[in-house]
DNA sequence: GGGGGAGTCGTCCTTTCGGACGATGCGGCG
DNA sequence: CGCCGCATCGTCCGAAAGGACGACTCCCCC
């Protein structure tokens, strides 16, 4: 018998994975938690397989689910991580990894592939979406995207709608360094406009 | 009996719905639906009291959620409709309003509200979760910076980076018409650049 | 001591954006 | 009915942004 504990901050969530996981005869729900805090202390009492957990609890908790991951796959003789979430940005995905997750899978996946990852990983084997495999390796064969202080502290500028002028002014540097630093970050994040930088910046996580 | 059809695209949720609503023994899910379309097909032939919808079917499906609202308010003896979504932000209240939604639901709230909203979307009762009834009336309150649902789509697109020319394809309308909204947009917002409104935008919960 | 990246600055040129007009049709509202 | 907001389309023009070169300092690292 596996035995999982379900962290979401959706109680609608929980419902439906504590009822998709009753159908399977294999599986127990053993515990469910609403908070990233509620999630470590559930793993610490009940010891479970494999704990299924949230990236995005709303704003009423601070702690994030990759801050659980990492307190739960810290513990001893932890338990696997399967990260579910709604989204697939490339900062989520990173994140959920490096803070010990073994699976990354998407919400809106068809049940026997979430029964499927729980099974692997409980095997500690891990599970990927494919949508995530392919973005992951993506990742890989494109240079990884970091940028400079000095360009991020530009593309902060940026974001807030100030011209290239502006943004000269701020840094006390010319208009023409402010527009090599655009054209570097522009070729960095695969774009070719500030706001379409600042989008892509977005949604990796280099801008909050 | 309220018979209630359940539509969104995530195979969890639509179980944890059924679970919930498995509990209550006046309500009854008659019906399931996993696309927008689905959804007014399976209003049509069940004919329910009330229709949970979800905002966002994935990619995959190019209608949302509003649309298959319209749709089905326009219908003869159209059910109420609940909106479910993960979201907040006003374009998408505002749009779900304008399609004739009876309801607006976040998919965070708590079950027991859930219930309630649907007994009185049955009773041809509006229900908006509380969050976004002081969203609404904020909104009431500063009348000033309303953007027009129209332009707060062109803003979005914007947003994303996409230039004027792309937009004017994405909405199929010419570019004189997208700069024509950027430049009502900018005005309302006392702002006078894409980036400057994106930014304004975001902190004023425009856009998310 | 010779890369190489980051940061700085420059010029020339093209495209895009934004401002300033105007104009039409539609719908709501007093 | 007229007025007004919204959405649509148009032209003209100046300013901003972006691409394509080059070039000069640091500074780190092999």
């Amino acid at each position: 018998m596996i035995r999982i504990v379900v962290a979401d901050d959706h109680p609608i969530v929980r419902a439906g994975l504590i009822a998709l996981f009753g159908l399977e005869d294999d599986i127990e729900v053993v515990a469910e938690a609403a908070t990233p805090d509620e999630a470590v202390a559930a793993t610490v009492h009940k010891n479970p397989d494999v704990v299924l957990m949230d990236l995005q609890f709303g704003a009423r908790s601070r702690a994030t689910g990759a801050d659980a991951t990492r307190r739960i796959r810290a513990l001893d003789a932890a338990p696997y991580v399967l990260v579910l979430t709604n989204y697939d940005s490339d900062a989520d995905i990173l994140g959920a990894v490096e803070a010990g997750a073994s699976g990354y899978l998407l919400k809106d996946a068809p049940p026997h592939e979430l029964i499927a990852a729980v099974r692997a990983a409980a095997a500690g084997e891990s599970a990927l979406a494919p949508v995530i495999a392919s973005r992951l390796l993506s990742r890989m064969r494109a240079p990884q995207a970091s940028l400079s202080s000095r360009e991020i502290e530009v593309l902060e500028l940026v974001a807030s709608g100030r011209s290239n002028t502006e943004v000269a002014g701020d840094l006390f540097v010319s208009e023409t360094t402010v527009k090599s630093h655009l054209a570097h970050i522009f070729t960095k994040l695969g774009v070719s406009s500030r706001t379409a930088a600042v989008s892509a910046a977005r949604t990796r996580g280099i801008l909050r």
